[in-house]
DNA sequence: TGAAACTTTGAGGAAATAATCATGAGTTGG
DNA sequence: CCAACTCATGATTATTTCCTCAAAGTTTCA
């Protein structure tokens, strides 16, 4: 199987809620994480880059409405708020601060399912101008929905970075990016200096998506600056 | 002010909740129009094309469901949708055919305006990143954002200093600037005397970018002075 | 726990770009 | 006409940036 699943942190301090999203999501075709206190959420986040934050606002160890705004301050990842509370004012805290969605417990668990494929949809907008989630130039295509990437129709296996940097440079289609933007975007802020790791990886992806590696047509160097998809 | 009030479509058959958002979204800094039935509905957002929509799912013309999928198929306004019934099975329905959010009444009214503006978060994204910025002269054309330069629509490859000096020559296109200025801005304060890097780099431009570089028509040398960028 | 898959590190050589050197062509004024 | 000047451009060297392979470390999962 080449595709590979969104990931999704969960950070609540109740156990058994914990469980069991653990294990529907993971049913779902998830990979989940789980932590209890927002202070390893934070890192968490930091260090999986998920594809999805389920924050319970209620946590002892911070304040829910904090927790949005850190996040927020480095990361556009899809955040949905679990709360027991339902009071109105927490909402809008919550949606103001950066949350993308807001559901009070007790939930129905298909709700929760349809409101992170929701948020997943609209996580990957930004390619979506040509109204679907599939992009395809040349003989690549781009299947963000099902992660799967092929080659002249052949499914083509990809490890969670090689993903992650491509999706980086199909969203950003035709124009040059850094060295820095694509760093900062596949391993985090703290990557910037390691342009060595990008040319490694692009190599990898060139291996696996260009007729001929050595004379890529898709993903170009603009030396100097970085690298561009080109659109056909 | 320049700013335009964000403008958004409310379908909805009950006169009394109608008349509530309208007023109620009107004083919040919105453009408001309603309609009471699905097919109405369905026109205005085409005519209108607003920057989201509100619709309740009971109408009684049309299936709620089939109203979002069918302006879906052409449109990815967000849609919130409202509605008098809970179930679960109808708001995943209305999830899947591309609803962007789903409030069940009775609702707080500070609740909905947060998930507008939640909502209108998201379909700005895209739109801030992708500002046009391009300039075009002659068969010249500098695309800033993906910094991509064509002739005759044909892309040109421009080594760093080579683009950096083309971008201040288009920055400044008309004006005569001196060959310290542009040293200045090239390569940084300490290469004001080396005017001779200058004619290298434009001597390059010129081989790229004009039809004759011995015959400039584009990238003009003012003796004595410095260079300018021919507009036309 | 051991094997497989993946990521990070390191190093050599290739390629692209930049800086320097060198030459000739046009222009101006005496 | 010939200096003295500015300008254009080709050739050469130096430097930076890039690609690839291979090995070591890490994570993942049965």
């Amino acid at each position: 199987m080449a595709k590979t699943d969104p990931v999704i942190i969960v950070i609540e301090d109740d156990p058994s809620i914990r469980r069991f999203l653990h294990t529907s999501l993971s049913t779902q075709g998830f990979k989940v994480f789980e932590v209890d206190t927002g202070k390893k959420g934070i890192v968490e986040v930091g260090v999986r880059k998920p594809d999805l934050l389920i924050l319970d606002l209620g946590l002892p160890d911070m304040d829910g409405v904090d927790i949005i705004k850190t996040i927020r301050s480095w990361s556009t990842v899809p955040i949905i708020i679990l709360s027991a509370r339902s009071d109105e004012q927490q909402k809008i805290h919550a949606f103001d601060a950066g949350a993308d969605d807001y559901l009070t417990k007790p939930f129905g668990f298909g709700e929760l399912l349809a409101r992170i494929r929701v948020a997943l949809r609209h996580s990957m907008r930004p390619y979506e101008q040509s109204q679907t989630d599939i992009f395809i130039t040349g003989n690549l295509k781009f299947d963000a929905v099902n992660r799967v990437v092929c080659v002249d129709n052949q499914e083509v296996h990809l490890t969670p970075i090689q993903y992650r940097l491509l999706m980086v440079l199909v969203k950003n289609a035709g124009k040059v990016l850094t060295h820095q933007q694509i760093l900062k975007e596949v391993w985090g802020p703290s990557f910037k200096e390691n342009a060595h790791y990008l040319r490694i990886y692009m190599s990898q992806l060139r291996q696996k998506l260009e007729a001929d590696p050595a004379q890529p047509k898709l993903l170009l160097t603009e030396s100097g600056i970085g690298y561009r998809l080109k659109v056909w």
